[in-house]
DNA sequence: AAATCAACCGAATGATCGGTCGGCTTTTTA
DNA sequence: TAAAAAGCCGACCGATCATTCGGTTGATTT
């Protein structure tokens, strides 16, 4: 492996498990092996390091959301959203160290002040929100999910999906555990009356 | 206003703006007007600071739940479901800077080598985790609630409302928009079937 | 073979980090 | 009112911070 990639493999590491303040270029270069000018031949200074591997995270989650279109096989609005939910939770558990990264507070922060930090974000959320606003509106087109508002709904259930796929990243509970009550809970919550059953 | 006071105030604002590795006790002295003896004075260390920080936090948030308990009026286990989300949004939005601090990965980083840090944050989080646990466990008692597993479902309810909490402390989206259709979808979630309207 | 170039090194930089210390001032106690 | 204690100050410390730079290597181009 070239010395680049394996700084931006290692500064990944470093940055999901100490932040963006607490991660060192000196520690950096101690895992890597590379001199500290090496580090900083390759990208203008941390901040640039950072973004480098933001975008890369970026782009495997939207490749990954492209095969996943590719490959699914959504009857309906319904099964679309729990396409949607699934989909989430089997990428936070296969990149880990991506979504630790994505979970803390510091890439929120640099995005009010650096425009691309901003764009990778938001490429980022408007992927994985919109998947779910599309599952609901087509659900309501097909009678599987009931009338309500779309967008609205669609974040709630990312938020959802996210805090659990949160626990998993920090290590506070096994998501797997919750799988299937999850699935249950938003068939139950969008589901259209007219597929209710009766009591 | 004391010293020490003016110190805890003005760090738990740098603290949640920046970080615990990104936030200076240099800044701090700045901030408060205080020398850096003299904050040194009242805390032993920086992370004896944060801790005396997060303490506070559980006080008031544990002493807030006591209050809201004594003037409930939870006619059954879904109103106290509800309840529990009203109460965690409003606490939430409440104290906005400490949640964002609560919101950030330091202090769960801090609590896997901390004692004292681990013992305030599950404090923090029982109290609101048990809320929703109680209401579901109170209402499979008397047929409001559906026949779900108890905790796991207190799991997904807190993450979901927990994820709510975090747009609006990073100011992504204001949860106020979403409170409608969150408690319905509560609701929906949870009722027995018994009680769900017929198609 | 000479020149060019990117990859890489590691010592050095000034700034800033968390934390210490001795002494001054104010309040409390005896 | 004398003594003790608590609050407070700011200069100072060694360590570490992100970053720079002059120089060496090895491959590619001319």
């Amino acid at each position: 492996m070239s010395k680049k990639n394996a700084i931006l493999l290692a500064a990944t590491e470093l940055f999901s498990q100490k932040g963006y303040e607490g991660a060192s270029m000196a520690e950096l270069s101690r895992m890597t092996g590379a001199a500290g000018g090496t580090i900083f031949h390759h990208f203008k200074n941390k901040e640039d390091l950072f973004l480098n591997i933001l975008r890369g995270i970026k782009e495997i989650i939207l490749n990954s959301f492209d095969q996943y279109l590719e490959d699914g096989n959504l009857k309906n609005g319904m099964d679309m959203v729990e396409g949607a939910v699934s989909f989430y939770l089997q990428l936070a558990s296969q990149m880990p160290t991506q979504f630790l990264l994505l979970h803390q507070h510091f890439p929120y922060k640099m995005a009010e002040t650096n425009p691309v930090c901003r764009d990778y974000l938001e490429s980022i959320y408007n992927c994985l929100l919109d998947n779910f606003e599309k599952g609901i509106v087509k659900g309501q087109k097909d009678g599987t999910i009931e009338n309500v508002p779309a967008r609205k709904c669609a974040m709630i259930l990312f938020s959802m999906v996210d805090g659990i796929a949160r626990f998993n990243t920090y290590q506070l509970y096994n998501a797997g555990a919750l799988y299937d009550e999850l699935i249950m809970m938003c068939r139950k919550m969008l589901r259209s009356d007219a597929y209710a059953p009766r009591g």
